[in-house]
DNA sequence: ACCTGAACACCGTTCAAGT
DNA sequence: ACCTGAACACCGTTCAAGT
């Protein structure tokens, strides 16, 4: 049986749910799919590659999502739909942090996009529309990253923070702080009426 | 000569500088400190403990900065020194963010009270300050991963994404947003005049 | 108390050679 | 075109034994 891209992203996605990227290897991924190592540099040139196809795969149901509506409706919701995609694999924030910062994930580039035509929606000026869009990216990362990280210490036993209570209001919160900001930037474009 | 926690601490802020985080390894290191590896367990638990104290070691600056003023001056300071600190050593965002996530730098435990402060003299209840506090924190180690990442891609000679203009007009876009969205939130909270 | 030496169980990547 | 086998140059961590 003939290996294709497909089948392997597929393996390692399935590694990272029941293991976490810790034992995401190349080697490890091999002997799941019974070839040796080096045919997985048949098909990607790194690791880093194959990573950014397996972040392109968690973000698909990101893309997917209609974009329509209020630019304040559609920020919270890829924030509120990018966050899910992220928490339904282990470490999945993790990976896709790592795979936007290597510049390897497709689909963060296309997120980006629509969450900078949002902001510019609100009226604010293309060369800010991007920095803002890019507040939002490194919140709803920088939040699901700490929320998956906190799932380990419990997993290991560390009880000394407590989980939090009710971690989608928290999320909430910080969208809406970044929305109340947009708001008043925007007021200051707005033409006098 | 007796091997100190200091020395060790120093020697990897050097690997760290001068070679990036890839670089800094516990082999390196004692190979670097003229010990064997297993002399490093001594004195640390593990390698994420050892990267945790040179994590606090490059925070440093932030926490012995004096903390007066108008809340929002405080968030602006900390957030500018912070992004200075992290900018100071190769790859000092990724190696900050990392030692966080893992609960291991104490020096990000204190900034984040310290940014939780201003916020509360903002006139954010408690619960939600925290929140505000971490959006914040968020915001700078994502701006700064990204901004140093770049310059990795530059130093690889990848000129498909240029260099952003002024890194520093950027950083306060996204800065001042914060500061804004937090001035509504507060003014939801203020007693009535 | 502090460190060495050596081992254990791994890594990512390359590449001649096979089919 | 696609993959194997074997190598190269590494990792973090442990632990008996030394001083």
């Amino acid at each position: 049986m003939q290996l294709h891209k497909r089948d392997v992203i597929e393996a390692a996605t399935a590694i990272l749910d029941n293991y976490g990227i810790a034992d995401l290897t190349m080697r490890r991924l091999a002997r799941e799919l019974d070839v040796s190592p080096g045919a997985l540099y048949w098909h990607f040139t790194s690791k880093q590659q194959l990573l950014g196809a397996v972040a392109d795969r968690i973000l698909s149901p990101v893309c997917a999502e209609s974009d329509i509506g209020h630019w304040s409706d559609r920020i919270s919701r890829v924030g509120v739909r990018l966050r899910d995609a992220l928490r339904s694999h282990t470490d999945g924030a993790e990976l896709v942090a790592a795979s936007f910062a290597a510049g390897q994930s497709q689909a963060a580039a296309e997120i980006l996009v629509r969450l900078t035509a949002a902001v510019t929606d609100a009226g604010i000026e293309t060369g800010q529309a991007v920095l803002a869009a890019r507040t939002v990216w490194y919140y709803v990362l920088g939040f699901t990253v700490d929320e998956q990280a906190r799932l380990q210490w419990d997993a290991a036993g560390a009880s000394a923070v407590p989980p939090a209570a009710d971690p989608d209001r928290d999320f909430a919160v910080g969208l809406r702080l970044l929305i109340d900001g947009l708001t008043v930037r925007a007021s200051y474009n707005a033409p006098v009426s």
